[in-house]
RNA sequence: GGGCCCGUAGCUCAGCCAGGAUAGAGCGCCGGCCUGCGGAGCCGGAGGUCCCGGGUUCAAAUCCCGGCGGGCCCGCCA
């Protein structure tokens, strides 16, 4: 693979190397990926192209002298290098001034052989990956915050596979627990299982869901304050405004549909003991009791996900592996799993139900420092059963992990999972090591994400409080369409709204992945769909325009006539030059960091140093037919990367828009 | 009460783990230019106590300690 050719000479590897090389021989020992990521693009004003700050690697190098002397010899290494025109020392830095056209012969030749695969650097060390994204629970339609989980979960896995590795991708459906059988129970309420044709079904799964689930807190609410009312006091205020506040979540509910929310009223009203009834439906369920209810529960999560599939679709998102929970506890994993803990050492009755004592495993110094424990906290005991024996959900992730590093002989398992689900995720890894998974528990990798917010809406999805990601996808596609009547207006109708479909999709999915995950997102539709700047119609017009100008030309780019001489003749060549040259450091380093961000900021920036540049560097009209070639090669090499990385992030490439 | 994450220009964010030159982009703002390979154009400018206070270091946005502000978590929920 010529992608390899070009990644060995991007600066920070050939710097990098270079000074490591030369430290080596004198004996100083320092990490080559410090030396690797010291390498940083300088201003030109300081005479080269990256540079690097020497002096911290020789400071335990006392003679001056001798300094001097490996400096030297760095600098006399660098300029051998084809691809270094000169390498400078100032100020305490070594500043290299790269050969661009030895550097864009090595570039062109890697796109003209590798193509679409340009840029996909392999890992000496490739592994099996697992991983788990989306996994929203059947019971709501999808939400903005699903939409990240699945945006970067997506972006993870081809990113991941591009780099060598082989991925598969899992989805777990949460169909055990309480929250399944809170909608259950709902449907049950309504006599008959009959959704509506006219709405889609995870919607109104989500509104009886919703309706079920307030109505329920408000009738145990209720019972509450009536027991604290003689005593009065602070609690009870407390009480009665939390009951104020679900009122009007109630009536904003009934809004919706009056007609099912009476319904359901009416019926739950006439239970004596909701919660009882949900319970019951749970441990039936679980311990598969009653194939009736097996049956019903079944069906509901197969409609919910056939929902979902449909948004994932559109999303441009597919998962290999459905796993269903209840087949884990079915199967008897689950009871596995607790059978395992009980002969464990970190066995433990914690309240009377059986739990797993994590606290004792944070003394380890190695799990310690392996799972990056807080210092002074007591991880709590971790209750693995109610005493009823249905299971809880953090003692079935116990199993589904070992599940998933078995079924796929697993290197590594990254959960793409919310970011307040740290402890559990945390307890999961050590209950694994505790009941002796050392290679799962140690090798279980939680990607946490922060929530996502769109200015001026809360939400929640018990109380049906959601903006779904079908809705958001509408609204994108919507403005994408303004946008592109205005700019298309002679293209046909179907093909206008194919646009701004992929458009659509595209700016949402550009926008979730481009904020480090750790980050709360602020959700912009506005700024998604900004088609001038940092967004992905942006990159997907620049394309479209690198790509007409090659269209425009007509004929295949001739290769073998470049006058690579014109690579020096204008700063911005210059800089595209070098910028394609770092997109595979870049793809590696986004790839084995997981940060999908580094390849947005990268390609924006790409995109608008080749916005600058084909206006004002003719690339047709240019009469010299080895310059022109070059142009044309440099054009073919922009418009490689932007879709290599289009790819990858999930955005629809377009040939115009 | 404890733990985790975040805090950088008016706004949205890079940079922090792996300390180094004058802290970078984009939006917005101000002032100019422009008839284009698809105007979704170009050039210039202003704008910063890098949340605060200590410490380590020749050197701190970056590391350590102590605060402040925001979010999340600490359930026989998921």
């Amino acid at each position: 693979m010529h992608t390899e050719k070009v990644y060995d000479v991007s600066p920070p590897k050939l710097i990098g190397r270079t000074v490591h090389a030369v430290l080596t021989s004198y004996n100083i020992d320092v990490d080559p990926l410090v030396v690797e990521r010291s390498v940083s693009e300088i201003p030109r004003s300081y005479g080269g192209d990256y540079g690097i700050p020497i002096m911290r690697f020789l400071r335990q190098v006392k003679d001056s002298q001798e300094k001097n002397k490996i400096v030297n010899e760095i600098i006399e290494r660098l300029k051998s290098e084809p691809t270094v025109r000169n390498a400078v020392f100032v100020r305490g830095y070594i500043n290299v001034d790269l050969d661009v056209s030895s550097l864009a012969k090595i570039v062109f030749e890697a796109v003209r052989h590798d193509g679409k695969e340009y840029g996909y650097v392999k890992t000496s060390r490739p592994q099996r990956i697992v991983v788990e994204h989306t996994s929203a629970n059947p019971v709501h339609p999808l939400h903005i915050g699903h939409a990240r989980n699945m945006s970067l979960g997506d972006t993870l896995a081809k990113l991941l596979r591009a780099r060598g590795h082989k991925v598969q991708t899992r989805y777990y459906i949460n169909d055990a627990g309480r929250q399944m059988a809170v909608l259950v129970y709902g449907i049950k309420m309504l006599g008959s299982y009959s959704p509506p044709k006219n709405v889609k079904i995870d919607h109104w799964l989500g509104l009886v869901y919703a309706i079920t689930h307030t109505l329920v807190d408000v009738l145990t609410l209720k019972k509450e304050v009536e027991r604290l009312r003689e005593k009065g006091g602070e609690e009870y205020r407390e009480k009665l405004s939390e009951l104020d506040k679900l009122m009007a979540v109630l009536a904003r509910l009934r809004e919706r549909d009056p007609a099912l929310f009476d319904k359901l009223a009416q019926a739950i009203s006439s239970d004596p003991n909701p919660e009882e009834s949900i319970a019951e439906i749970m441990r039936k369920y679980e311990f598969r009791t009653d194939e009736e209810i097996v049956k019903l529960t079944r069906r509901i999560v197969e409609d919910c996900l056939k929902g979902f599939k449909e948004t994932m679709r559109r999303m441009g998102v597919d998962v290999e592996v459905w796993d269903w929970e209840s087949d884990l506890i079915w199967s008897s994993m689950v009871a596995k799993i607790l059978e395992e803990a009980r002969k464990s050492p970190y066995f433990t009755i914690h309240k009377g139900a059986p739990a797993l004592n994590l606290a004792s495993l944070q003394e380890d110094p190695e799990i310690a420092e392996k799972l990056e424990l807080p210092k002074s906290f007591k991880i709590p005991s971790l209750i693995l059963a109610r005493s009823d024996g249905t299971t809880l959900y953090t003692t079935r992730d116990i199993a589904y992990t070992i599940k998933k590093f078995r079924e796929f002989k697993a290197d590594k398992v990254i959960n793409v999972i919310a970011a307040e689900q740290r402890l559990e995720q945390l307890q999961v890894r050590l209950a694994l090591i505790a009941l002796g998974y050392k290679h799962e528990g140690f090798n279980l990798i939680h990607y946490a994400y922060e929530m996502v917010s769109i200015p001026g809406m809360s939400m929640s999805g018990r109380r049906g409080e959601y903006i779904t990601l079908d809705e958001l996808i509408e609204a994108a596609i919507k403005r994408a369409r303004e946008e592109v009547d205005k700019r298309q207006p002679d293209l046909p109708e179907d093909e206008r709204q194919k646009i701004a479909e992929a458009v659509g999709i595209g700016a949402v999915r550009y926008s979730l992945v481009s904020v480090a995950a750790q980050k709360p997102l602020t959700f912009n539709l506005e700024e998604a769909l900004n088609f001038e700047r940092n967004s992905a119609p942006y990159i997907q017009y620049t394309y479209a325009r690198a790509h007409n100008i090659l269209a425009k030309y007509g004929k295949p780019i001739p290769w073998d006539q470049i006058d690579y001489s014109a690579a020096e003749e204008n700063e911005l060549r210059r800089t595209l030059v070098i910028q394609a040259s770092m997109f595979p450091y870049i793809f590696a380093k986004a790839a084995d960091e997981l940060k999908p961000e580094l390849l947005v900021a990268y390609i924006n920036r790409l995109a608008d140093v080749f916005n600058k540049w084909y206006p004002q560097d003719h690339v047709i009209r240019e009469p010299d037919e080895g310059k022109r070639a070059f142009k044309l090669a440099l054009t073919k090499t922009v418009e490689t990367i932007l879709e290599n990385t289009m790819r990858i992030l999930g955005i629809p490439v377009l040939e115009r828009l």
